[in-house]
DNA sequence: TTGTACGCGTTATCAA
DNA sequence: TTGATAACGCGTACAA
């Protein structure tokens, strides 16, 4: 029916290792053939104007040569890469994998790729980061805020990204002046879902183990907290309330984290319940508990933020506020898909953002009663 | 000494929105500034060819209009992305996400992003992702295999990558045909160093939790286990080899976990030591242990491979051999970067493979004596 | 049915 | 000192 040049087939490989078969274009198809590079590409996609006979021809051609168009080249031509950029502050944290792998899923499934950035809760390497990606790499972002850029404030490289029409989707660490779509867990109410289990336990004396309030979800979380005591007729007590400075883990941050810890028991001897802010705080709560004498949870209970590895698997396992990562990553990808598939349409829709919030999930476990 | 053109720089912006200014390109730029494509983008270059007005001209208008170089196009005239894919089985999992640090850290220090693709375990992801991200979307891959193509031991995916010239550096799951550079942990040698601190603490009868063998590194764990025991001359006995079905992480899959280790104590009342190849088996083991009445480290002791989150704060803290997945992203990163950068010096290099053993460190804590 | 020409944004080479 | 042109790989409108 058809076959190829006489010299192409059987010619040897161009390159010294025998094997070699390196990325073939076009254009290189195109001259072994004998045709032109439109024939070539249109034949590939089984365009009508080309003849049943050259197509099988390029067809298979193409696909003894295992044929890929260039996907650098298509996103030059497209003026669009269908990647997502994801810029978050950390990712050795339970937290924000589960988010990715929301977000991986249902950006592959819809046909996009993801590339990863972290600001490691630097401002300067936020920054940087999203110029690199910002130039051409990506179609959008998704990302929650570096802890750093929330105590300076500093958000022209959100509103710049944006401005040149490039659209962010924030999550979890999100700032409300910024005009973009995020999804958000309603922190304060679950952590009056918290508080709300402890008192429901009878816990009288409930501290909370909460970050500096620059961290807008601690900020939330503690006053969901305050929430759920005045709903219970509780009068809080500062001294029930502890801050922490959370800076990067080290391990002498460990040392200080437990050290404020014990000194919240020693003097509040009649604290029964403990509302911590993440999981890290629990379990060090815990340890210090244990080790003044007090029994989990006969005598302490303690119900904590996220739900992670540390939680399910630690003993005792540990009550938690779920925050349903892989959802928030599924939804975030979701809205930024749709934002930059909508965007071919119309090509200027009224820009109105939304805000999802995702609920949050008591999982009851052994820390409490 | 210089102005822009008169219609310029108090121009209303082109778009609707006020504060609008879309990504620039060299044309607009010279088109503004009615001069030549070449010649802008050689004043921002900074060549000498230009004349000292025209680029200072030229830089201020680039400056103004934040013009950066569209990476996409770089990408296509260069062949090159400075893009580096990443194929992990999953993200939610401390030792994977230290790794990807680990290669973030040096890819970005050395000027190259970082694109993540999960196989999920599973073959068909695994090969559907290399092949979208081969199309041109990377320079090079740094990936870990997963479960399931180990276990069919299909691996033509990663030969036809590597025929096409791009590199590939396999980490921790890697396998030996394939023609690449590799960084791997010495997991012999650390079982060895597990398990004979658990003989230095006095046990006698040490059993260990791993995984089936198609899974190398448990295999070479289970290796490096019987290997100690010889060298402490003691016999080893098949009823003290626990090796798991390690499917996808479900939570019946947990059940069944405490299941068969609650028979291994059962069916061996005399343990007193236990290796666990993962942080999940160990504390798994312990909670087991302990509903049977063990004390730990008193009755019991334990060392469990990979040093994560759990092992750190779970209580008792665990004894771990830590495996140092950063140092082992860093390395691997350096090593693709290497390459990628040779390849463009001498085109063909002899094809000399390495592989890098990351030395394992024993970190004590309270789950040994 | 096939081929030519153009454009996506850059840089490099060479001509003016 | 500046500019026109080609090339990277692709798709497509239009011409043949």
């Amino acid at each position: 029916m058809f076959n190829f040049n006489k010299n192409q087939l059987n010619k040897k490989p161009q390159n010294h290792t025998p094997l070699m078969k390196r990325k073939i274009t076009l254009k290189q198809i195109a001259k072994e053939l004998d045709v032109s590079i439109s024939t070539v590409s249109k034949a590939l996609r089984n365009s009508v104007e080309i003849s049943e006979d050259t197509r099988q021809k390029v067809q298979a051609f193409a696909k003894l040569y295992n044929y890929r168009p260039n996907n650098i080249a298509l996103s030059l031509k497209n003026r669009k890469t269908k990647t997502i950029g994801i810029i978050i502050p950390e990712i050795v944290h339970y937290f924000f994998s589960t988010v990715i792998t929301g977000i991986e899923l249902v950006a592959n499934k819809r046909g996009y790729n993801v590339i990863v950035g972290l600001s490691n809760e630097s401002f300067d390497k936020e920054v940087i980061n999203m110029q690199m990606l910002a130039n051409g790499s990506i179609d959008g972002f998704i990302l929650s805020i570096a802890k750093e850029t929330l105590l300076q404030q500093d958000y022209h490289h959100f509103t710049e990204t944006i401005n040149q029409g490039m659209p962010i989707v924030m999550f979890d660490r999100v700032v409300n002046e910024i005009p973009c779509d995020k999804v958000v867990v309603d922190d304060v109410k679950g952590a009056k879902q918290a508080v709300g289990k402890l008192v429901a336990s009878g816990c009288k004396n409930i501290a909370i183990i909460t970050t500096k309030d620059y961290v807008s979800v601690g900020k939330l979380r503690t006053q969901g907290y305050l929430e759920a005591l005045e709903e219970h007729k509780i009068h809080p007590k500062a001294s029930l309330i502890l801050k922490i400075e959370d800076k990067l883990l080290s391990d002498d941050h460990l040392d200080k984290l437990e050290k404020e810890i014990e000194l919240l028991f020693k003097s509040n001897k009649s604290i029964d319940g403990i509302f911590a802010v993440n999981e890290l705080y629990a379990v060090t709560a815990i340890k210090v508990a244990r080790k003044l004498g007090l029994e989990i949870p006969k005598s302490l209970q303690v119900v904590s933020f996220t739900d992670g590895v540390l939680s399910k698997h630690s003993t005792p396992s540990l009550t938690t506020v779920s925050q349903h990562g892989q959802r928030i990553g599924e939804k975030a990808a979701d809205l930024l898909i749709d934002r930059l598939e909508m965007d071919e349409g119309d090509e200027e829709e009224e820009e109105v953002y939304e805000t999802v919030v995702i609920e949050t999930d008591l999982i009851e476990r052994e820390s409490t009663k």
